[in-house]
RNA sequence: GCCCCUGUAGCUCAGUAGGAUAGAGCGUGAGAUUCCUAAUCUCAAGGUCGCAGGUUCGAGUCCUGCCAGGGGCGCCA
C-alpha cells in the first residue's frame, strides 16, 4: 500500500519531465539498511539506461519536483543514483487509526478484482488415506485461498477426483481379493495391489453390506467392491481435511467429465485442428508442435482414454465453460513432466496457457528421533495425516507446512512441533497475540478503556521501538501483495515472525499500561494494531490466535 | 542420456523479478524477572553465498559449463 503510494507519486512526476518513456520496470523497496531510508526507488538508474543521461543528474530532476510531498520528511540522492525516502511519521499513525477502525479489513486489497480463480489441490486419488504430503498440499492451497481472497480474487477451492480408470479397478480388485481372504479363500495377492490395513476394513465392510458378494458374478461384485471403496475412501479424505480444517467448494468427479461428454467434445476440437492422429492403434495428440518433448496418447488402444485425456476436458471446462480467469494447481513435484503437455493442451484449444498456475510441491521428510522416515505410498509406509494432526495439532502442523517455498522439501521435525516451548515458532507469534489479550484484560481492571482514544489529540509514541512496529504494521498489505502475487504463503510466515519479534521487544522494553494515562492509551492503540494484524495475519494461514496461552 | 527443484553461518532456512555494508531462528557461550504472561528479552561468536567463467554502472539473484543432493522421464495416475 505504502510502495503503491510512492510509486503512484513517481509514476506521476515520470509523466511530468518524461511523457516519451511509456513503459518502465522500476522498484521501490525497502532498503536493507536503514541508513538508506524507509523506502528506496532505483527508478533514476533504469531511466540511464532508457535517456543515457547521468542517473544522479535524473534523480536531481525528479527530486526538484517530488519534493514538496508531506508523505514524505526527508528525500536523498544516494550511491549511484537511488532516491531514498523518510516517510513522515504522522503517515504511520494514521495508517495505526486506520488499522484500529478497519480491523480484520486491513489489507483487503482489490489488485484481484473481477477475476476468478480456482485453487484446485490436494486431489489425492481415492486409493488410501492422505500422508503428510498432502498434508503440505493441503495447507498451502488453503492459505493460498485466502491470500488470494484477501487480494481481491473470487476465489474457489476445488478437489478433483480421479474417480476412474486402472487405479480404481486396482482398488477394486484390491478390496475383493481381501474380502475372499477373510472369508478363509486362500488368494494370492499381487505386489502392486493396495498393502494397506485400511483395505481389510473396507472389505469388511463390504461382506456386511453385501453378504453374498462372493457369489455374485466376478464382475458385478469387483464393482460393487470398488465403489464401496470409493465412496469409504473419500469420505475418510474429506473428514481429514476437514480436521485439518480445509472445506473445499467443490468435489469434481473426473466421471462427470464424461458424463457431460466433455472428452470427446475436446478430442474432437483437437481433432479438427488436425492434432489428434492414429499410431498402433492408439490415440495421440500432438503436444510437440507446442513444445512438449513428445506427443502423447489420450486414447489406449484398448479404447480407454487416458487420464491426460479427462484432464485436458477439465481444464477445457474449467477456462472455457467455467469462465476461471486464473486455475491454480497444487501438484507434487513428481509430476513436474506432465506441466509441458498441459499447458500445450490449452494452447491447442486457444486457451492462454499463463492462465495455470502449477505449483509444484517438493516433498515432505518426516524426522523422528534425528532419523528420515522412508515413506513409499503403495507399500502402506507413510505416515498419515491424521496421525500427525492427532501428534501435533493443527496450528503447529499448519505453521510448519508453510514456513517454506513450495521450492525447498520440507524436513518435519516431530518433536519439534510437539514441543510447547520457544523453539516452536508457531508458539513465538501466537504468544504474542495472547500477551496483548491478557493486557487489555488488565487494563479493564485498571478501567482504561480503548474507547477513550477517540479523546486523545494525538498519539505519543516516539520510541525507536514503538516506530518500527508502526512501520512494520503498514507493511502488512504490502506482504500480502507480495505472497497473494508470488502465490507464496510462507511470506507471511516470515512478516509474523518479524512482527512478534518487535512486539516481545518492545513488551519487554517498556511497560504499557503506566501512570499517564495518555501514554497508556497510545500504547495499548499500538499493542491493537499488531494484534489485529496478528490475528488476520494467522488466519490468512488458517491457524487460530488463542486468547490466552 | 534428458527434464525439474535445491546448494547462503555448525543445523534449518529468508534474501522482496539485478541494487548500496549478507539476514533470521535453532544450537553454543554470557546475562535479564520485587512490576502488564520468562512459551519472553539482551549481548557475543559464527560467511570465499557449491566451483569456474560470462552479461553491466552493479550479481547471492540473470546466462553457460561443471560438481553434489532430491525428484521425474509409461498406451500408470
Amino acid at each position: 500500500m505504502i510502495k503503491r503510494k510512492i510509486k503512484e507519486r513517481l509514476r506521476k512526476v515520470l509523466k511530468e519531465l518524461y511523457p516519451e518513456v511509456k513503459e518502465i520496470a522500476f522498484e521501490v523497496e525497502k532498503p536493507k539498511s536503514k541508513n538508506f531510508g524507509d523506502y528506496s526507488t532505483n527508478l533514476a538508474l533504469v531511466l540511464q539506461g532508457i535517456k543515457k543521461v547521468p542517473a544522479k543528474d535524473l534523480a536531481k530532476k525528479l527530486l526538484e519536483v517530488l519534493s514538496p510531498d508531506p508523505l514524505f520528511e526527508k528525500l536523498e540522492i544516494a550511491g549511484p543514483g537511488f532516491i531514498n525516502f523518510w516517510i513522515n511519521s504522522q503517515f504511520y499513525k494514521d495508517t495505526l487509526w486506520y488499522i484500529i477502525k478497519e480491523r480484520e479489513a486491513f489489507g483487503n486489497l482489490e489488485i484481484g478484482k473481477g477475476r476468478k480463480v480456482l485453487v484446485e489441490f490436494v486431489s489425492a486419488n481415492p486409493t488410501g488415506p492422505l500422508h503428510i504430503g498432502h498434508g503440505r498440499g493441503a495447507a498451502y492451497g488453503d492459505a493460498l485461498a485466502r491470500i488470494l481472497k484477501k487480494a481481491g480474487f473470487e476465489v474457489f477451492k476445488e478437489y478433483y477426483i480421479n474417480d476412474r480408470g486402472t487405479q480404481m479397478e486396482i482398488l477394486g480388485a484390491s478390496v475383493f481379493l481381501r474380502a475372499k481372504e477373510l472369508a478363509g479363500i486362500p488368494v494370492e495377492f499381487p505386489e502392486d495391489f493396495y498393502q494397506g490395513e485400511y483395505i481389510y476394513e473396507i472389505a469388511k465392510e463390504a461382506l456386511r453390506s453385501y453378504p453374498d458378494l462372493l457369489e455374485r458374478k466376478e464382475e458385478e461384485a469387483l464393482e460393487l467392491s470398488r465403489e464401496l471403496a470409493i465412496k469409504t475412501i473419500l469420505e475418510d479424505i474429506r473428514k481429514d481435511l476437514e480436521d485439518f480444517r480445509v472445506y473445499y467448494d467443490n468435489w469434481y468427479s473426473e466421471r462427470d467429465l464424461y458424463k457431460k461428454g466433455l472428452v470427446e467434445e475436446c478430442i474432437h476440437l483437437l481433432s479438427e485442428k488436425g492434432l489428434i492422429y492414429e499410431k498402433d492403434g492408439a490415440k495421440w495428440f500432438k503436444s510437440t508442435l507446442f513444445g512438449d518433448e513428445k506427443d502423447r496418447v489420450v486414447r489406449k488402444a484398448t479404447g480407454e482414454w487416458t487420464y491426460f485425456a479427462s484432464d485436458i476436458s477439465y481444464h477445457y471446462e474449467k477456462f472455457i465453460k467455467r469462465g476461471f480467469d486464473l486455475g491454480v494447481n497444487l501438484w507434487g513435484a513428481d509430476h513436474h513432466g506432465y506441466v509441458p503437455r498441459l499447458k500445450a493442451s490449452l494452447q491447442a484449444l486457444n486457451i492462454d496457457p499463463e492462465k495455470l498456475q502449477v505449483i509444484l510441491i517438493q516433498m515432505v521428510n518426516l524426522i523422528e528421533e534425528g532419523k528420515l522416515k522412508s515413506m513409499s505410498t503403495r507399500k502402506a509406509e507413510y505416515v498419515e495425516l491424521k496421525e500427525l494432526v492427532k501428534e501435533v495439532g493443527v496450528e503447529a502442523a499448519r505453521f510448519i507446512f508453510l514456513s517454506r517455498s513450495a521450492d525447498s522439501p520440507l524436513d518435519f521435525e516431530v518433536e519439534l512441533a510437539k514441543k510447547q516451548s520457544q523453539e516452536n515458532p508457531v508458539y513465538y507469534v501466537q504468544y504474542a497475540h495472547a500477551r496483548i489479550s491478557s493486557l487489555f484484560e488488565k487494563a479493564k481492571e485498571k478501567r482504561v478503556e480503548l474507547d477513550k482514544l477517540k479523546e486523545l489529540p494525538s498519539l505519543a509514541l516516539e520510541e525507536r521501538e514503538e516506530i518500527e512496529i508502526l512501520k512494520k504494521l503498514v507493511e502488512f498489505p504490502d506482504e500480502i501483495e507480495l505472497s497473494a502475487l508470488q502465490l507464496a504463503p510462507y511470506k507471511i510466515i516470515y512478516y509474523l515472525l518479524d512482527l512478534a519479534a518487535l512486539f516481545h521487544e518492545y513488551y519487554n522494553k517498556f511497560r504499557i499500561i503506566v501512570e499517564d494515562e495518555g501514554l497508556t492509551l497510545s500504547r495499548l492503540a499500538l499493542c491493537k494494531g499488531c494484534q489485529i494484524v496478528i490475528k488476520e495475519g494467522l488466519n490468512l494461514l488458517g491457524i487460530r490466535s488463542p486468547e490466552r496461552m
